[in-house]
DNA sequence: AGCGATCATTAACCGAGGTTAAAACGATGG
DNA sequence: CCATCGTTTTAACCTCGGTTAATGATCGCT
């Protein structure tokens, strides 16, 4: 089986407005979910309430909580719309038993993984080996028009920095 | 067929001394390397001759040049081996192979994925939520027996510091 | 228009960590 | 035992970004 059509299938969609969680740090969210369209926003919500933001998640991408599947709480995180959004809400369970029957659905989740694998070596990339300016530089290259869609304060926590911090970097861009 | 038993037929068994490199950074090495024993380093070199440790790995781990093989060539890196080490190479082509025909190896792949996946979204966290100083706390409860075996420098640069903000780093830990 | 709310910028101060260079602490070999 | 080389620590100085708080800017609301 096709793993669009097992999506398409076995999935349930869900509209979810701005502002819209989808699940919340904590909860035990066994779903993969596949974006038809919309933009949102993963995040970490530290215990001093501080809010650090994991990933920005579009159109045609699939996120999960790969930790909380696996009940490693530690990096359990929060999902919320920045847009109108529409997603396919699929258990990882499902997902698991086609994988150890059907080929073509191993290997789309081998596909899945392996592109998730890199992303996630990238930006361990990122923080490691460039400075906060430095990420921003690569992103405004990149990704220009995710830049214009988000406010500074989730684009500087995306960035590892405050909002001020974006601020003086942005500052210090322009003249320089 | 089974994973391991995969490695041990079509794999080739490389013995290397301390100071050996499997691969450098810029070549393209489609493999992955199950370790057998011993302990490697795989880092990042950066044009200005400075070097980052994306990771240490030891005993019963796989890696693997996943960017490489799929021609990122922005976070290729180096690895090398910090003890005598003893790995089984395969090529990744040969396991997509395999996984395209093989229900029993293509799971294989995405559990050994999935934990990659994991390991390096708490990699992502820790840069993103964490202080250097509290990977490093995390880092000594977790990890205890690799502290004692790598070098200030290799560790320092494991945590996104130098060797000289690890030592500061260490002296206020004991200080209190 | 006027108001509060949210978001972005700016300024002043502070602390963590980078940089450079020197000193201390090993190990090893002659 | 001393010389040397590599590793770790210390010290002095500086930069970046955090913190707090004040100021603008923009938007929606009545």
């Amino acid at each position: 089986m096709d793993f669009n059509t097992l999506f398409k299938n076995e999935g349930v969609t869900l509209n979810k407005e701005k502002g819209d969680h989808v699940f919340m740090q904590g909860e035990v969210d066994g779903s993969i979910y596949y974006i038809q369209s919309g933009l949102l926003k993963a995040y970490y919500t530290s215990e001093d309430g501080k809010e650090s933001v994991k990933s920005f998640i579009a159109t045609n991408d699939i996120i999960g909580s790969l930790s909380t599947a696996l009940s490693e709480k530690n990096c359990s995180f929060s999902l919320i719309c920045l847009e109108p959004t529409t997603l396919i809400k699929i258990p990882i369970s499902r997902l698991i038993e086609h994988s150890k029957k059907d080929l073509e659905i191993a290997n789309s989740m081998i596909d899945v993984l392996l592109n998730l694998s890199i992303k996630k070596e990238i930006r361990e990339y990122e923080f490691l080996c460039l400075s906060a300016e430095e990420r921003l530089n690569k992103l405004m290259q990149l990704q220009p028009q995710l830049i214009e869609k988000v406010t500074q304060n989730d684009l500087a926590r995306y960035l590892g920095v405050t909002p001020v911090g974006l601020s003086r970097i942005k500052k210090r861009i322009l003249k320089g």
